[in-house]
Parts: C-alpha cells; sequence; structure tokens
DNA sequence: GCTGGTTAGGAAACCGCTTTACTAAAGCGC
DNA sequence: GCGCTTTAGTAAAGCGGTTTCCTAACCAGC
C-alpha cells in the first residue's frame, strides 16, 4: 500500500507538504497540488487511519454502549445514533454488554486506549459505584436513557414521570381505580420516575397504591407475565396494568394471554416506549412514546460537542407522547372467571 | 497517561523488555518480572492500542455490516457475533448501512483502511457489479444471509430453498392448493433460493404456481400489505400466503387485518425468520426458523478463521427449522366477503 | 585462562502520519 | 542591490508501541 512518502516522492515534495496539503494546513500553488492531486490518484493512496489516529490523538470514533442491541429500544436508538454520527463523520463502534458490568467496564477501558474519542452510555442495572467511578475518571462521556448516580456528565433522558403521570391519567379517566404498576428493577432513574409518576397521578385521584398491585424487579418479559398472573390470583385483581416498558408489557400480554383474559375487555394494558411491534399485538398496544429517534441523534449531537470542547447542556429530558390505540378500555364490569 | 517508557523507567529496564515481556516474547527472572508489574499497576499503565496496532499491523477488530440494525433479524445476528466476537478478544465496528450503496462501500473502504482486520458482510439489494468488484480486491471479507454474485469470499447461508420447500408443504398439507408466496427484491439469493422452494413444492404437489399469486420486490413489510390486499381483490383470492421473511408477514399480517380478514380462518399465513415478535402476533405465526444465532456466531467463527490463515470452508450452508405455531389451518370453505 | 553457550536485556529502526520550527528563494520597495 | 516580507516548502522530532539484530555478563567445560 501506498504512503504518504510515496506519494511525496511521487510529486516530488516532502511528506510534510503531502500531509498538510491534505490536512488544508497549507496553500500550495496549483501546479503543486495537482502533482499531488495526480499521484495520490495513481498510487491509489488512502491515508492509514491508525497512523493518523496515534499522530493527532483522535479516533474519530465513538462508541456506542447498550445493553442489548437485539432489544428494539436499543437498536432503534442505535439505528438512529449511527447515523448521525456518520454524518459527522464518525464510525461507531457498539457494544452489546448483555448487562454484564465486566463488558461495561471493558468499554470504558477502550475509552481510556484511546480506541474511541468518546462514549453514549445506556446502562439498565444498577450500578454500586464502580461504573460512577470509572467514568468519573473518563473524558467524553454522555448518558442516555438511564441515569448512573453520582457521574457528572452530560445526560440525556426523557420525561419519564411526565410519561407515566399521563399514562395513569389515561387508566383513570378510563375509569380505572384500580391499576397495577410493573416496573424495572430497584435503583434505576427510569424505574423510580415513572413509578414517582404512576404513584403522582394516583394519588392526585385519590386513588389508593395498593402495594400488591406493584411489581419491580427486572425488565424482563417473562417476570413481567409471572407479576401479571399474580395479580390474577389476588382477591380483587386490578382492571388496568400499566407495564412501564414495552417489553414489560409483552409479558403482562402474555400472561393474561395464558389466562384467558382478553384486552382490554378484562383488563385494560399501557405501555411504555411504543416499540413497532407494539402497534403489531392484538390489540394494538397504547403507550407512551420515547422519542427513540431523538434520543439517538441529539445523543450524539452532545457527545460531539463535548468533543469539540463546546458547551453542553448537562441534563436534557425528551418530551413523550401517548399514543392511543387499542389496549385501554373501560373496567371490566364482571369478574374475572378464575 | 503512562507509557511503555514510563513503565520502563520506573521498573529500571528499557522498553523492549517490557513490551517483550509483555507480549510473551521473552522470559524474565522472578525478579525483573515483578518490578515491570509493580511499575504498570503503580502508573496504571495501559498499552496505547493505537500505537500497538500501527505497530503490528493488525487492529483486533472486524467490522459488521448490516443494512438496518433496526431490523430484529439483524439486530440478533449482530448481538450473536458480537458476543462470539468478544469472546475472542476482538471489538466490532458495526454499520448499518440503511442499504445505502455508498455507505456500503465506505465499510469496505474502511477494511481498507485497516480500521478493521475482517469484515463481515450482510445485504439485501442486489449488486450491481460494484460491490463484487471491491470485495473481489479485499481480503477477510466473510459473506452472511445472502450472496453478492461473483465475490469469491467465504460465505453463510441457511437452506432457503429447503426452508421455503417445508412452508409450502406445510401449507400443501393442510389442505390448501391456492397459495401466494410474497418474497423480496429481484436479483437476491435468498429470494431466489425461497421461491424455488416454493415452486418445486408446487410442483411436486402438482399444484401450478399462478402469476398473480406472486409478489416480489422489496423487504418492505408495506408492500407486503399492498401485495395481500392485491391477492384478496382477485376473482379467486389464495386461501394461504407464504411471506419469504417475517417482515413481510407483517405486512401480510397488516393487510389482513385492514380487510378485517381472520388467521387462520380466512387466510393461512407461514413467515420466514422467527423472529420473536412472531409469537406476539395473534394469531402467533408459524414460520420457518433461521438460525440466525449460529449465523452470527459461525460468521464469527469463520472470519476468524481467515484471519488467522486457517482453511475456511467457502459455503456453509445452515438448517432451518418449521416452528409450528396457530397462524396456518385449513383453506376457508366459504367465500371470503368482499 | 580461553572458548562457547546461555541468560538477560538493550539500541535502533520502523509503523505512517502530523506538526513545529525553520529556511531558501522570490518579490518588493527604495 | 540591500533589507524585508512572502511564498513555498522542508527537516526532524514526535505519537507509543514492536521487532530485529546485538551484546555484556556469567557459567561450564577443557
Amino acid at each position: 500500500m501506498a504512503t504518504i512518502h510515496d506519494v511525496a516522492q511521487d510529486a516530488g515534495v516532502s511528506p510534510t507538504t503531502v500531509s498538510r496539503y491534505l490536512n488544508n494546513r497549507i496553500e500550495l500553488p496549483a501546479t503543486t497540488s495537482a502533482r499531488i492531486d495526480a499521484a495520490i490518484r495513481k498510487l491509489d493512496y488512502r491515508p492509514n487511519l491508525l497512523a493518523k489516529r496515534l499522530s493527532t490523538g483522535k479516533s474519530e470514533a465513538v462508541g456506542l454502549v447498550t445493553p442489548e442491541i437485539r432489544e428494539p429500544f436499543f437498536a432503534e436508538l442505535a439505528s438512529a445514533f449511527e447515523d448521525e454520527a456518520d454524518r459527522h463523520g464518525y464510525t461507531v463502534f457498539m457494544s452489546s454488554t448483555r448487562s454484564d458490568r465486566e463488558r461495561e467496564i471493558a468499554c470504558l477501558e477502550r475509552l481510556h486506549d484511546r480506541h474511541v474519542d468518546g462514549l453514549l452510555i445506556m446502562t439498565n442495572t444498577p450500578d454500586d459505584g464502580t461504573l460512577a467511578r470509572l467514568i468519573g475518571t473518563r473524558k467524553n462521556v454522555v448518558l442516555v436513557d438511564e441515569d448512573i448516580p453520582g457521574v457528572n456528565v452530560p445526560r440525556l433522558f426523557v420525561e419519564n414521570t411526565e410519561g407515566a403521570y399521563a399514562a395513569t391519567r389515561l387508566l383513570i379517566e378510563a375509569g380505572h381505580r384500580d391499576i397495577a404498576y410493573i416496573g424495572g428493577p430497584h435503583g434505576l432513574l427510569t424505574v423510580g420516575e415513572r413509578h414517582a409518576g404512576f404513584v403522582g397521578a394516583m394519588t392526585k385521584a385519590g386513588l389508593p397504591v395498593r402495594p400488591e398491585y406493584v411489581a419491580l424487579g427486572s425488565f424482563a418479559p417473562d417476570l413481567a407475565r409471572a407479576a401479571t398472573l399474580r395479580f390474577l390470583e389476588l382477591d380483587a385483581p386490578p382492571t388496568a396494568i400499566f407495564a412501564s416498558s414495552d417489553y414489560l408489557a409483552i409479558g403482562a400480554v402474555t400472561g393474561l394471554r395464558d389466562a384467558g383474559l382478553s384486552i382490554p375487555g378484562d383488563m385494560s394494558l399501557i405501555g411504555f416506549d411504543d416499540m413497532p411491534f407494539g402497534a403489531l399485538l392484538t390489540p394494538p398496544l397504547t403507550a407512551i412514546r420515547q422519542p427513540v429517534e431523538a434520543l439517538g441523534r441529539q445523543g450524539f449531537q452532545v457527545l460531539f460537542a463535548l468533543l469539540n470542547g463546546e458547551p453542553t447542556p448537562m441534563l436534557t429530558r425528551l418530551p413523550v407522547e401517548l399514543i392511543h390505540r387499542q389496549s385501554v378500555g373501560a373496567p371490566r364490569t364482571t369478574k374475572l372467571k378464575k
């Protein structure tokens, strides 16, 4: 492969000149630049990025850390992030940590290793402080969707509380009083905020938040399914369920289906995320839509600003939106068959 | 940040020694190695990967090129691929080309630029020869899922023909004679093979393949929806549809739902891929399952072998599996309401 | 005490590019 | 034709490793 030296030699100038010409750090007479251009074309020269990076200390690559790229929420976000990065001339290293702390740490190391210039991190397992400590020592990190307590980096979240409030309000306005809530793991910002929104709406409406109607624990659909079946075992099962992610809603749908119940006839259901598959469920899932595309794009933009030393908002909240579909109806009037 | 020189100085040896020690290219007396280890720990030394790569010419990173990471098939595959790569100490550069030829080419360039050591490429738009020509000049490329005609690199496909044959057989055995087929864009191996499997099964059963029952064109669900509605306009609409991808099946489901028809009562439907959401549809989608996890893992393994100069199979075919669910039933006995 | 083989480790070139500091030559004003 | 400013470049020192020779010191054998 041709190097900058070969080009320089062919064009009869020094490598310095070629380098500076290529990086627009010099004005060259037309004849000289023409010779360089010709040499580049003739030799099919392409700068060795590795060398360039070693020299400049920049990699023009950013990392995207997701818990699991298979999950539509992260895949959608990744897609938007990558598109935006590409548009700015950055390539992206993508990692699925599978919620493994070791792998999350490895990604941070990669940043340390100058593998990437910056990192957008999404996590969905509560941090014991390890991550926070590590991130504290790094530059150019942006947190999206979920917080890691104790780190002082730009963060991009959605209006979780407002969204959950709106979701709960919708159920209340449909006439529900016995509303169950399925959330994710304890100790997560999104979980806490959405729960707070739920509690807020209930309280404001003068409705009790009954502990047996609340299931927190994980983001696994299976647990949501189990929680749903547990709700149905109660003496007075709820008439509506608010699942704080579409993934959890799927578990609820499965549970209800297994129990032979209909949505929204026997049980109303509302999700949070509004993933494409939500519209395909029967009935199509009513949900709070997260602006996932915007989350990805703005996530990159914030990171980009950070990389360029521009001022960045330390906390951005993106609005959510209520998407009306058909999984919410009036409370059932008959008893559930057991 | 500490460099190898700092470590060497602190340990009282030369950088050469540290480098060789770190790369297991030298046997050192315990006292010396202990001093080096201590220095590394003390200085929190981490080798600069960029420098290492420039020096060795290897990047220990591989690229994964997908048309669209948002699509579950690719996301699932990416997840498995990444996991396998991680296990081998490789990091992965992931790209969503959005089926943009320019971006596909850019990924290939990245390989050229030694950004990555190898590339696993998935495409779903027919090639006009551009890609083939470019790949011809590159080393360490593996093709997965879809072929690019005219390139001589290891390829990893599934048994498309057999799968389509089995899907069609299932419909035939359920009593269907008027079976429609929705495929992807012309000129793609998977499309051709699946179509061939469909035609094969029909012919073998002595059934006619009616051109008005065949819709080829793209992988967009919307087109599948439109095709489905077109089928319903026919004087004698088919009684079953074989969609050659789950994504297309979704379009068919939407079309049928819009037409107020039930599955499988009015129309049987079978998909190809068996994505997680298939099980969530109502009714759950019967489909040919592609071994997407294996596709990802073996894809990496083949690439890994290639990188290490080991012999690699030039063509691997992974078996598919028929997943029985509830979207296939007996042909309707009554006329469709128009 | 000399030779030859280990052991332990180092000097220097190199990977390909960037960048700082510097200069030769041309142009210009007077 | 002398000094000053531009113009058009260049030499060389990095960036942080790896790797190919080397060599100094020690020891065994004769």
